[in-house]
DNA sequence: CCTACCGATCGGTAGG
DNA sequence: CCTACCGATCGGTAGG
């Protein structure tokens, strides 16, 4: 088999993941049809087929690709911060960041999704539970840092920290995409920064 | 015309449109078929079709029933509190109540349906971005009088105020239907509580 | 409210 | 990666 082939092969497959992703973050990943992928490719049905042998196959490669990016935009900028309490601040403006630059043309993918799946059994919904959860203990992971280094409350619990980020970022996407809030990106600065917030002065016993 | 008849056209009606919800609420209002609709009611497509026109139609009587149920469900239980806070208390228990007792089959029909047409353009968008600015409204309304009445800190802005409540149910569903958290109500009522705290210092969060 | 039907598109397969 | 095709289903219409 010429090498030449298979490098192809391989940039065909990128083009058509990219492209899905595209699709799937406007329309949904039920929205995700093969038929109207190849046509945008210029490619016929089979030939998008070939490459993921179903359609859940594609949503699959979709949702792996799309969760590569967020990890890229919102994870890496910050793992670098001092683990605890910064980092989370810095994950916190990354996230608000990658919201408020359209990162995907439809809004977070991987929220869509999950609200699209989240009822419907099968290995959709168990990739999409399974980076939710993962992304949830990572974060309450640092909470957890924060909290031994006395920068949060003592009675706080990380994983409400981590829940409270996750549902703020799913706010942001709401009010940017269907309400075209002007005001999202800094109401949600303002509610994690409160998530976030150091345990002296304004004393707080829950989240 | 007969009265009768009239009488079962309204009653089928609302046969097709409590359907459809269902549907809906499991499958997106995308996943709703006029045909699955009506093999599930024994009826013809056209049938159907009949009451409403197009799918659209079917669609946007579904969001309007489900509208409807969730105000009964959140709003009429708190409406006769007292305006302000004690308001806010009672829809955050009510809200958290409604999320928890499942009303709709597959978790908050609006929350799914503002996920999956918040960047389709069209009837639908629009129909669910009025509500859900109705419903942002009605929740800063209640936060305004609070503030006044001094049962909220001092540069709290009302519409943060909503704009977290709303975000803080979206939370509590995603942790439930997706990730089955059986800590998902208790996380959810905590971080309402926090964002309806009194504003003195030394405060317990409770009341 | 039905039957009967329309063109379009769906996911997927055969065979090359 | 293509052409050619499959049965099923889509939203919707005609006519009653």
């Amino acid at each position: 088999m010429p090498r030449r082939s298979a490098a192809e092969a391989l940039q065909t497959r990128s083009a058509i993941v990219e492209r899905s992703v595209a699709v799937a973050s406007v329309d949904g990943l039920d929205g995700l049809t093969i038929g109207r992928v190849a046509g945008e490719l210029h490619m016929s049905k089979a030939g998008v087929l070939g490459h993921f042998g179903t359609k859940e196959g594609l949503q699959l490669a979709a949702l792996e690709a799309a969760v590569g990016t967020f990890t890229h935009e919102v994870w890496e900028p910050a793992a670098g911060a001092t683990p605890g309490r910064p980092r989370l601040l810095a994950v916190a403006d990354g996230w608000l960041s990658y919201l408020e630059r359209d990162v995907f043309p439809g809004g977070c993918f991987v929220t869509a999704a999950a609200c699209e799946f989240d009822d419907r059994p099968g290995p959709v919904r168990e990739a999409l539970a399974r980076h939710q959860a993962r992304w949830l203990r990572a974060l309450a992971a640092d909470a957890r840092v924060a909290l031994r280094a006395g920068d949060l409350p003592r009675a706080t619990d990380p994983a409400d920290v981590a829940f409270g980020l996750n549902a703020v970022a799913m706010g942001v996407n709401q009010a940017r995409r269907l309400l075209a809030d002007p005001e999202a990106t800094a109401r949600g600065w303002r509610a994690m920064r409160a998530l976030l917030h150091a345990p002296r002065a304004r004393r707080r016993t829950g989240v």
